[in-house]
RNA sequence: GGGCGAAUAGCUCAGUUGGUUAGAGCAUCCGGUUUACACCCGGAAGGUCGGGGGUUCGAGUCCCUCUUCGCCCACCA
């Protein structure tokens, strides 16, 4: 046998060598000739390469990768392809910050367009739309190749030939076809209504995206006045007094039965409301009595819609007073007051109401303050607003019907890991109020592929919108016609023009199964990958990457897009808190890579299970790295042992009839029940308890086995070869069960004496060397009892292992004592034994009971 | 307020369908230059399993109840 083992194995420069190894010699590449059985399909999650990555991505891309290395060696050809999330506002604001521009939609192209050299964050330069997309494609495009780079030193094995963008033609593609399709089978559609709007960003926002946020504000009780009488109303949002609608008090309320079905003046703006009943009112909130608006939230939009209430907008899209005077305010000190509002933002004006309050006398006492819910968008820092405007929707069950509860089954499908992360998904689907919001008022996006006529007045006809033809796809409308048009007519009477909108970043990311398929595009690999086998991702994202996944999937295929879904938890800091930029408790994954080197920041993750929360904690990189170390020098010893004093030059040492020592049989035999329980554990998705039982195997094989055989195995006999031959049976089989975890060193060690990579070798289950071995694998575990007492003796008596036992007296139930002695050699070898062991049988002793004495010292 | 999860050694976690004396790693302490490994090795100490009740011959494990913590959702007058 030739080896080439190392003077001294390191670990460093490992990842450097292998991931180009693995890249040249394409060990992760697909092999589309495979039949549906033999492939196991994985739903990658994109990262957002606006972000930047922390060691809680590098955790659950490694839990995927665990997966994808155990499948492949089962010999399933894994399709495990990469995307990069590049669409969508956070592209945008990296953009914006990096290149200290702003995307101006009315500003003509500009060729060969240079950002400023220095980016001044207060003063970003306007640039036109598409030279805003070439700087966004630009960017993108560096953060991906340091993102692959990551990925590769970290050691996933994917196929970097399947990659893709969310902004990609492929992306647009199927982003459009799968929506032009929503579009024929009436799944979705266009609507003009109120809809929760972020007016830093400027776009509308799905329920998906909302995030209830604290958020300081104060009562305030206002005075609306009866033709006899004053009623409060208590309000948080003095401001919207002139878009007030009615008052609206419970049916029930005894207070306000005089009231309903008349008329109150608003304060200020004099302006005659109805005072009507709606059970939605809450008497013991406020003052029971509540002001409706155009918009002030949520209830507000369904009393205006329940009770037919009149539209009275004056907050417009960038969270600001309308500038023109509303025709329902006729009381001059009224238009006077609302002249002054008009531009100002909804904060300045609240604080000019409130001062007009106190001065005409309507404002009761001073405002009280108060820590109010408001929702956010989850990337915006002001509340939002809700503000009518025409939007495109797609059906998600969220109105109820047939829909919602095949959905919900769906999901019951898919085998969930863990099974109790089922339950949020089915939570979201039975709480969702609404279908779902798709289009975004944004630039880096993938477009509608839609235009509108325009009639004679030039005044668009949303009624007939203009569909682009699937052939044509991906299509941008606003740079390419309509059919039957010529782009001369684009914005002219008679003409047309695009809808300006983009889709929702999960508008194109709910489609990931089907733009790694090849859905339309790829028929056969389609076919062959398609139900996908896994959905690895974060539980953040159940409700809207998951949901919306299963969404598509359901509405065009009629399936669950996959078989599984893995669901990992984040990693935390050391106080539990979630890890985030703006509290500065990230850690940055490169540092800890370089530190302790891929496969320990592997193992640590590993050791996470799937969906629980860990907290990060430096000292554990040092275990895995540790562990690492040790494969290089255990392997190490076996292959130079077996070099030295080796059994030839063939492959015969892999001959299993040379193990003939018991105690040999039996460590092979326990390492067989060690791979079925790791095999069993990586089927459940439980990789954590394959590393448990595999590593723990690992630490005993070096320090109790390896130990007690040591000796012997330097012979030349037919025991020698027992213990050599064992040796190598053993590593091969423990560096294969190690290889998901630990890439690197198996496959640095693997090189050593195999042809190869290791990871393309199969799993040790059912492995024909191991299934001759039988012995009672108690006897390892007894010899090792036994040396650990003499060890033990050793130890207190506090003097070197190297010390010898003068006297040995062993003492145990019978079957133990015949048990053990059949190892006794081993066991007076690797203790340094001079004595003639003595035995004595004694049924009143609990396992082994050793009295050693160490030789005195001289 | 609704849902889900968790509570076991100082820390991070295992603990199968109930079954002897509850395990591991880290940290701590003691000891050791053992030709695979000082990026090391050996050993020790450390826990009334969140509280209370119940079922049982027997409960960390099953049932009830309370407490605490985490996450998701709902709370905008």
């Amino acid at each position: 046998m030739t080896n080439n083992v190392p003077e001294k194995p390191v670990l460093e420069g490992l990842e450097a060598t292998w991931s180009a190894r693995w890249a040249e010699q394409g060990t992760y590449t697909f092999d589309r000739t495979k039949t549906r059985e033999q492939i196991f399909s994985i739903d990658t999650p994109p990262p957002t390469v606006s972000g930047s990555l922390h060691v809680g991505h590098v955790f659950s891309y490694t839990h995927t990768d665990l997966i994808a290395r155990y499948q492949r060696m089962r010999g399933k050809e894994v399709f495990y392809p990469m995307g990069w999330d590049d669409n969508g506002l956070p592209t945008e604001r990296r953009v914006q910050n990096y290149f200290g521009v702003r995307c101006d939609p009315s500003l003509p192209y500009e060729a060969d367009y240079t950002p400023p050299d220095k980016p001044d964050p207060k003063k970003q330069v306007p640039v036109s739309r598409p030279n805003f997309i070439e700087l966004c494609n630009q960017l993108v495009e560096e953060d991906e190749q340091v993102f692959e780079q990551l990925w590769r030193t970290l050691g996933l094995s994917v196929d970097w030939s399947q990659t893709y963008t969310t902004i990609g033609d492929k992306s647009r593609t199927v982003s459009q076809r799968a929506f032009l399709r929503n579009v024929a089978r009436g799944e979705a559609y266009q609507q003009d209504a109120p809809t929760l709007w972020d007016v830093t960003f400027q776009s509308a926002v799905a329920q998906a995206e909302l995030e209830a946020r604290e958020y300081p504000g104060a009562y305030h009780r206002v005075a609306f006045h009866g033709p006899e009488s004053s009623v409060h109303v208590e309000t948080t949002r003095p401001e919207l007094i002139g878009a007030c609608v009615a008052l609206i008090a419970h049916p029930d309320d005894e207070r306000y039965q005089s009231l309903f079905g008349s008329t109150v003046r608003s304060p200020l703006f004099g302006v005659e409301v109805p005072v009507v009943a709606h059970p939605l009112a809450e008497p013991d909130k406020g003052s029971g009595i509540v002001m409706c608006c155009t918009f002030g939230d949520l209830t507000d939009v369904i009393w205006w819609r329940e009770l037919q209430l009149p539209n009275r907008t004056i907050i417009g899209r960038d969270g600001r007073i309308l500038p023109d005077l509303p025709e329902w305010i006729t009381d001059e000190p009224g238009r006077e007051l609302y002249a002054e509002l008009a531009g100002k933002t909804a904060f300045t004006s609240r604080e000019i109401t409130v001062s007009a309050l106190k001065e005409s006398g309507d404002l009761d006492g001073d405002p009280k303050p108060t820590q109010r819910m408001a929702n956010f968008y989850e990337k915006g820092d002001k509340p939002l607003e809700i503000v009518s405007t025409r939007q495109w929707y797609i059906t998600n069950g969220g109105r109820g019907s047939d829909l919602q509860a095949e959905l919900i089954d769906r999901g019951n499908q898919i085998d969930w890991v863990p099974a109790y992360m089922q339950s949020r998904l089915t939570n979201w689907i039975n709480g969702l109020n609404g279908d779902w919001l798709v289009s975004r008022q944004r630039f880096f996006g993938i477009p509608f592929p839609v235009w509108y006529r325009l009639d004679a007045d030039g005044e668009p006809d949303y009624t007939e919108p203009i569909l682009a033809e699937e052939s044509t796809l991906p299509v941008d409308p606003a740079a390419e016609a309509p059919p039957g048009f010529e782009d001369s007519q684009r914005g002219e009477p008679g003409g047309f023009m695009a809808d300006p909108d983009v889709f929702d970043t999960w508008g194109t990311s709910s489609l990931t199964p089907q733009i790694v398929c090849g859905w339309e595009s790829d028929p056969e690999l389609f076919a062959k990958t398609f139900p996908m086998d896994v959905r690895p991702q974060a539980h953040d994202i159940i409700r809207t990457w998951l949901f919306s996944t299963v969404v598509r999937s359901h509405l065009e295929h009629g399936v669950a897009p996959w078989r599984h879904a893995t669901i990992s938890g984040f990693v935390v800091d050391p106080d539990r808190k979630k890890m985030s930029k703006s509290k500065g408790n990230v850690v940055v994954p490169d540092d800890i890579l370089a530190k302790y080197g891929a496969d320990a920041v592997r193992w640590r993750a590993a050791g996470s299970r799937p969906g629980a929360d860990s907290p990060f904690d430096e000292a554990q990189m040092k275990v895995g790295r540790r562990l690492a170390m040790k494969v290089l020098n255990a392997s190490k010893f076996v292959l130079a042992a077996e070099e030295a004093y080796g059994l030839g030059a063939d492959a015969s040492h892999l001959d299993p009839a040379r193990v003939t020592e018991p105690i040999d049989l039996a460590m092979l035999s326990r390492l067989r029940g060690v791979v079925d329980e790791a095999t069993a554990s990586f089927e459940a998705y439980d990789y954590a308890s394959a590393l448990e039982v595999t590593e723990k195997f690992f630490w005993d094989f070096c320090d109790d086995y390896l130990e007690l055989v040591k000796e012997r195995s330097r012979r030349a006999d037919p025991a020698g070869a027992s213990a050599k031959s064992a040796f190598v049976l053993a590593l091969s089989v423990q560096l294969r069960l190690l290889a998901p975890f630990l890439p690197y060193v198996t496959e640095e060690v693997w090189s050593w004496w195999q042809e190869g990579s290791i990871h393309r070798a199969a799993w040790p289950v059912n492995d024909t060397d191991l299934t001759t071995a039988e012995h009672d694998p108690t006897l390892l575990t007894s010899a090792a009892s036994v040396l650990a007492d003499i060890r033990g003796a050793k130890s207190i008596a506090k003097v070197s292992q190297k010390t010898e036992i003068s006297q040995l007296k062993i003492s145990a139930d019978r079957p133990r004592l015949e048990l053990v002695r059949l190892a006794m050699d081993d066991v007076v070898a690797a203790g340094r034994v001079t004595a003639t062991p003595t035995y004595v049988a004694d049924d009143a002793v609990d396992g082994f009971k050793v009295d050693a004495t160490p030789a005195p010292i001289d």
